[in-house]
DNA sequence: CACAGAAGTGAAACATGTTCTACTTCTGGC
DNA sequence: GCCAGAAGTAGAACATGTTTCACTTCTGTG
C-alpha cells in the first residue's frame, strides 16, 4: 500500500477512534496525513471509502491474525465462542471507531460495494477457519457455510444494536454466544432427522 | 401528530424512494412540504432524525396490519416464513427508502437512540407475535424472545448485505428462513436434552 | 380584546463534503 | 538531461446540513 494512502488511513482511524465519524474533517485529515486535500479524493471516492478502507484493512488483520493463532476450544462452538468474545472485546475498546466503520458498511453507498464485499468475505472466513479450526478454504455452500453467515448477520446486527443504544457490548457477545449454539444445534439435529450417514458429518 | 410533521415525514418519504437517501435534502424538503427550513429543525434534530420517525411510523403500521391480519401458517415458522417474505419484500418494493432506513438505523447518532429503541422494540412485538400465532404480551426474557431477537438480527444484518449490493432480496428470505428453521430446530433439541417438562413447552 | 409566549418564517451565516482549476513536482523512457 | 504524463498541491468554488437572527403569526388565557 501505498505511503501516502497508509498514512491517510492511519490519520483517519486515529480521529475516528479519539471522536467519531464527525470528527473524520476531511480537511483535517488530509493536514494531518501531510497530503492534500485533492489527494485524499484520489485515493478515494468519499469520506465512507476511507472507513470502508480501514475496515477492510482491520478485517486483514484480524484475518492474518487468525491463521496463525493457535484458537482455543476443544470443537467448533467453543472456538466461536472465544472468536466473538475478542473480536467483541477489540471493538468495544475503540467504541467510536467501530461505530464509525458499522455506519459505514450500512450506508449503502454504491462505490463502497467493492470494500464491503471484501470485507464480507473476509469474515465469513475467518467465522468458518475459527469454526473448523483451521484456515484450508472450503465449499461456500455447505452447512457451516450457511452456519457462518448467519452467525455473522448476528453478530453485525447485535454490533449495530450495541452502537445504537439498545445495549452493552457483553450483551453482543451473549446473543452471538446463544446463536452460536442454537444454529449449530439445529443443525445437528436436522441433519439426524433427515438421516445423515457417515458422508453428511455432524457440525 | 402534528399535521405539518405529517407532511415533512410524507415528503421525506417521498424524496428518499425516488431518489435515496442524498435526495432528501432538506431545503427541498422544507419547500415541497410547505414549511420553512427552520420548522424542520424544530421538529426533528438532524436529517437522520426524520428518516428514523418515518421507520418508526411504517414499523407502527406493520404492527398494526399484523395485529388485525389473519397470519397465514399452521405453526410458528410457517407464519415467520409469510411474515419474512412480506415484510422483506415491502421493502424491496422501495428499496431506495428501505436503504436510507437502514443507513439511519446503522448511524449511532445518539439522538436516534430513542426511535431506534422504540423500532427495534416493535420489531420484536411483530416477530413474536407472528410466532405465537398472536400479540398478547409475554415474557421477555424466554427462548420465544430469544428466537425473536436473533431473527431481528438476522433480518437486518442480511438486509444490509441486500441494501449494500452483496446479494438480491430473494437472498435475504432465504437467509432468513434457514435461521429460523435452525434456530427453532436447535432450541427444541436442546430443550429436550435438557429434559424438558410440561412446564417448559417446546418451541 | 390584549397580551405573553410559543411556533413559524425568510434569509443569512457557517461547517464540511466534494469538485475544479491552475500550477508544480515527480517518474519512467528516450 | 529532457520530455510527457501522472501525481501532488494550494486554494477557490460549490452543495448541503445546521444554526442563528430578526421579525411575524398563531394560540390560549385573563
Amino acid at each position: 500500500m501505498d505511503e501516502r494512502t497508509e498514512r491517510i488511513l492511519m490519520v483517519a482511524m486515529e480521529l475516528a477512534e479519539r471522536d467519531g465519524y464527525d470528527a473524520v474533517r476531511l480537511r483535517d485529515l488530509a493536514d494531518q496525513a501531510g497530503v492534500a486535500l485533492a489527494t485524499v479524493y484520489r485515493r478515494f471516492s468519499c469520506k465512507e471509502d476511507i472507513l470502508a478502507a480501514a475496515l477492510d484493512l482491520q478485517v486483514s488483520q484480524m484475518l492474518e491474525l487468525m491463521r496463525d493463532a493457535e484458537i482455543p476450544g476443544e470443537n467448533g462452538e467453543a472456538r466461536l465462542n472465544w472468536f466473538f468474545k475478542a473480536a467483541t472485546d477489540a471493538l468495544a475498546a475503540r467504541p467510536k471507531l467501530s461505530a464509525a466503520m458499522l455506519r459505514t458498511v450500512a450506508s449503502g453507498v454504491p462505490e463502497l460495494a467493492e470494500r464491503v464485499t471484501r470485507y464480507h468475505g473476509q469474515m465469513i472466513e475467518i467465522i468458518l477457519g475459527v469454526y473448523r479450526g483451521h484456515f484450508q478454504s472450503s465449499d461456500p455452500s455447505g452447512a457451516e457455510h450457511t452456519l457462518a453467515v448467519l452467525l455473522q448477520d448476528v453478530w453485525f446486527g447485535a454490533l449495530v444494536g450495541w452502537t445504537g443504544g439498545l445495549h452493552n457490548h457483553e450483551s453482543v457477545i451473549e446473543t452471538v454466544d446463544t446463536a452460536t449454539r442454537l444454529l449449530i444445534a439445529g443443525t445437528n439435529c436436522l441433519a439426524e432427522q433427515s438421516g445423515a450417514g457417515p458422508s453428511d458429518p455432524r457440525l
